[in-house]
DNA sequence: CCACTTAGTCAATGAGTGTTGACTTGAGCA
DNA sequence: TGCTCAAGTCAACACTCATTGACTAAGTGG
């Protein structure tokens, strides 16, 4: 996929309004000029041409996004999401402590289940030492602050 | 965080060949000159300068990715792996199949445990029923062909 | 039929983009 | 001291972008 291409249909802040609001639903034409506030059809017109790599008009005059359209609302999300990854990561934590804690303490005294507690173990613990080392090491972004 | 500004500073292949670069390890001027065979000093200043809102300077000549610069490599990365996204939803649902069907025939039958596996059905259920919404019903892509 | 909406197209314009090639400034070294 | 490389800066130029406002052509309601 030739990246350069999508992220240019998305380089204008109305551009990314207009992804957002054909994400919701299909729009047409006279709706989106409505939606986003624009006095001049020139100027939606030129906006709807430089995402035309991204959308497609289905049927009768209904913008819509296509595939390409989708991943790019996908790299906004993955975007405007990043201040969530640290908490994530804490999360991830937590969870792995405390479903490993449940098992260890409750699950594996009283049954012969410790080959499952065994698979869980090596599951959720190859897990986080991934998500650590691509978290800590390789990108070292959840100790540092945000600039 | 202000996504027009990043998808700017990616939108052109030059500079998505220098976050990749970047992304491997910080690099000086004259080595992405080398590497991405840019003869005209002026033109990699240019493209750098235009990344500027992605990058800091770490010290001595050392260009580096900096916490957004970091969101449009996964920007990147969404965008490239787009076509894994119908393969991921088929493997869910076969673990989902899997791992439901193990419970059911091998865990309950001979223990006490039913409750656990309520539980683990429960949560795997409404995961894979969210995750087909938002897959079919939202975003219509996983059974169309790409164009 | 007239007014009005919809969905554009087109030309003009100033600001910004991509690229070249010449120039600068400072460090290293022979 | 002069030479070379690294890391830029700068002016110039053709081209593209963002925006405006005028225009068109097709359909709809009264």
């Amino acid at each position: 996929m030739e990246s350069d291409e999508l992220f240019e249909a998305i380089s204008h802040p109305m551009r990314i309004e207009i992804l957002r609001v054909l994400a919701r639903r299909p729009t047409r034409f006279a709706d989106l000029k409505r939606k986003l506030k624009i006095d001049s059809s020139g100027l939606l017109d030129f906006h709807l041409r430089k995402m035309q790599y991204i959308l497609t008009t289905n049927g009768e005059g209904l913008y819509t996004l296509n595939e390409r359209g989708i991943a790019a609302l996908q790299a906004v999300e993955t975007v405007s999401h990043m201040g969530w990854q640290r908490r994530a990561y804490c999360i991830n934590v937590f969870v792995y402590v405390a479903m490993n804690a449940y098992f260890a303490f409750f699950i594996v005294p009283n049954s012969e289940l410790l080959g499952l507690y065994l698979i869980v173990l090596a599951l959720t613990t190859s897990w986080i030492v991934f998500y650590s080392y691509w978290s800590f090491v390789k990108r070292k972004i959840h100790l540092r602050k945000p600039e």
